[in-house]
DNA sequence: CAATAATGAATGAGCATTCATTTAACAAAA
DNA sequence: TTTTGTTAAATGAATGCTCATTCATTATTG
């Protein structure tokens, strides 16, 4: 009956154990055994809800992350000038993976390992994330509120990049401040840089 | 005699096989067979030179890597102003992991992933980096090419960030365009950001 | 002939996965 | 309400496979 174990509540127990225990020591030093413990179920039991191990962190992105960055395009729909969009986007980026910090450390790990079978989940999701940047620099270059002579496919990686890497401090110092706070900071570094104005264009 | 393998020709040998089996599977999944045989050895050679599978990535961290980066220090002396020095670093930088693919993708991989024993190594070289950063803007903050209210703690992700996606891409793609053109642009978003200097201010 | 280096088969530990058995859930009959 | 039968869910010990690592043996060097 129920072939749809997602709306199982054991699917969950397992699947937000796992996430806690891949958060705490990544994937592959991770055993079947741990997560049923954390789970509190038998190791077979893993298996009723999860074709393999594999699966189980397939299921993480496929799921879990999923849902989270289908968020980001509703979020920023909302705001109607291309800076409050982007403003929206790093906010809510960051609220998210604020308030799921084991999701933040397995989405950092794991992204950056060679699992055949998730590629296309990971580059699906970037894919987006990348396209809704894109949208909103050429919202503000339409409004003039963004520079005409942008490399596109250079400043969605810069943005990208420096929004993964702020999570990834936060991360490592075991999430111990404010993330959110740091959203406005960022994309005023992103609107005016670093230089000075006057000298900058020489 | 050699207890320094260092200067022996087959801890090269070696040490780069397995670079290319880490790049191309990761750590965990790569076998020492694998390893042998890409180096042209026997498997039982390989613990003549290394003391197990994780000490030869702790020797791709505290060699190679960090020679790579020790570099950067040397290269960014060359040049007197806080631009062209910050122009430099990230030359540098795109120059060197261009260089050596296999490396940046090893690089790239596995500092996400947590090896207790390789912390200390990563957090150090990083702490490097981003000391240069540091020393670099502050550099520009008292010749006023670079604005006096940044936030320095974010700034040094800012950069560091958009570096390593940049990075990130090139490797994804396979390294099949030239990565070292992008310093420049880059550069340029980080001195100048993405909004339009009379707006932007808003 | 040492002494040093290299070999690769053998060992054994670790762990994903399976499956025979047990337990729980529920319904119909008494 | 209890009894009994049927199905579905859960269990965890047993299996078997994959390696990292060792070490007795062989080759190389000088």
């Amino acid at each position: 009956m129920s072939k749809n174990h997602k709306n199982n509540d054991k699917y969950h127990r397992i699947l937000d154990a796992a996430i806690k225990v891949f958060a705490d020591q990544g994937f592959h030093t991770s055993t079947i055994a741990q997560i049923a413990r954390e789970a509190g179920v038998a190791d077979g039991t893993i298996y009723l809800y999860f074709k393999n191990k594999q699966d189980i962190l397939f299921q993480f992105f496929a799921y879990k992350t999923r849902l989270v960055f289908d968020n980001f395009k509703n979020a920023v729909e909302k705001e109607k000038n291309a800076i409050d969009k982007l403003k929206c986007l790093i906010r809510t980026h960051f609220e998210e993976f604020q308030r799921d910090r084991k999701m933040a450390e397995v989405y950092r790990m794991e992204t950056r390992q060679c699992h055949r079978l998730m590629e296309t989940q990971i580059k699906e999701m970037t894919k987006m994330y990348l396209d809704l940047i894109a949208a909103i620099v050429e919202q503000g270059q339409q409004e003039a509120s963004m520079r005409q002579d942008l490399y596109l496919v250079l400043v969605k990686r810069f943005i990208l990049g420096a929004v993964e890497e702020v999570i990834n401090v936060w991360v490592i110092s075991g999430g111990r401040y404010d993330l959110v706070s740091q959203a406005d900071p960022l994309v005023d570094l992103f609107l005016k840089g670093i230089g000075c104005q006057e000298i900058s264009d020489q």
